[in-house]
DNA sequence: ACAAAAGTGTTAGTTGTACACCCATGG
DNA sequence: CCATGGGTGTACAACTAACACTTTTGT
């Protein structure tokens, strides 16, 4: 709408009566953009510039929602995804919300075990590996990935093996997360309680 | 008010229509309980349960606000500070709010500057660190602050030593914080990048 | 001289990165 | 038997907690 009318949103709507904010933000997911298999969900900021749209007065609570890499929602002809590398021109301040989003995902990556949102129920340790970079941007070593959070019994072995490419090469075990929630596991850097 | 007579309740109230939160926050700080030293303000939750309260719809937007200790704003006869550590009853979903507030606070000290906000402008170790220990709820050991801090470059030494008690001791050195605006010091635990 | 408070040095343990090396599979 | 991808072991560096020891003051 103007006056934005080349601009990408995001999806996003009204809070009903009877429901609360975690509700509102599944129901106009699934309503508006067929995502129905989120994961993990939280609360980011609020914008609440008295000007930040024309029209009525509005205030925005925004949210981190993570679905599964195989998901795969049938998205309406208006939508689609965005890498956020690569943004498009985007409405109102809602560039600034993506990359409140980004840096809180990042930053959970370090110290929970958020990925399991993101990672499907069984995977190789180069797939997640992927999944690491692509959220945090930059190289991730499959070793020491592996080491850290095998330490912090994030990582299951499952026993079983993942079948193996055309080009050859040593078949992957497979992994789940432990837990299918949200876990902090590496609480204090500095300055930890005694004993 | 009813139903919540002898509950206390945190300060608060509606949002202005030219205010964005942030100011709604700080006037309403000033104007019902006198406090204008705002060091540090964030955000935290919303509060969004249809029947959170009784009467109209309300969403709470909250917020952990830092002044420093040596602050004294002059309170109002129905207002007053209650440790943490012994809450009394409070009114609503009120309990929890300062709970995720009180979480909040002792996490970013273990990773950011935030307690440049409770400091006063030049302090000794010994003073810090009973913050430290008040805000965290268990012994810091001041020695091991103190390298923490200044290896982080959180802290400044002034120069100037900080007249001794009547009883004695060698006297201690002041020192301020080096940024009063909040800064991560400590961004990743684990997974940084490469290099 | 002694007690009290502050500051320094040392040690040991944990965690994380980097990288060389070994293992399993397909062609 | 070689290329390819996966997994393991080791070396090194950084950081922290704990605690003994030294320094500086007032009485």
């Amino acid at each position: 709408m103007e006056p934005q009318v080349n601009a990408w949103s995001l999806p996003g709507g009204i809070l009903g009566a009877r429901e609360n904010l975690n509700e509102s933000v599944l129901r106009q997911l699934a309503e508006k953009v067929d995502v129905r298999e989120v994961a993990h969900l939280e609360q980011l900021s609020i914008f609440s510039e008295p000007d930040r749209m024309p029209g009525p007065r509005t205030v925005a609570s925004t949210f981190l929602g993570l679905i599964p890499r195989t998901a795969d929602p049938h998205l309406p002809d208006d939508t689609s995804w965005h890498p956020v590398a690569a943004l498009p021109e985007m409405a109102f301040d809602h560039r600034t919300m993506v990359l409140h989003a980004q840096s809180r995902l990042a930053a959970k990556l370090s110290y929970t075990n958020i990925a399991f949102a993101l990672a499907p129920a069984e995977f190789t340790m180069s797939g997640l590996r992927e999944i690491y970079c692509a959220a945090l941007g930059y190289p991730v070593d499959a070793t020491n990935l592996q080491r850290v959070l095998t330490r912090r019994a994030v990582l299951t072995p499952t026993g079983e093996t993942a079948r193996v490419g055309r080009s050859g090469g040593r078949p992957a075990a497979l992994y789940r997360f432990s837990d299918r929630t949200l876990r902090v596991t590496d609480e204090f850097a500095a300055l930890r309680p005694p004993g």
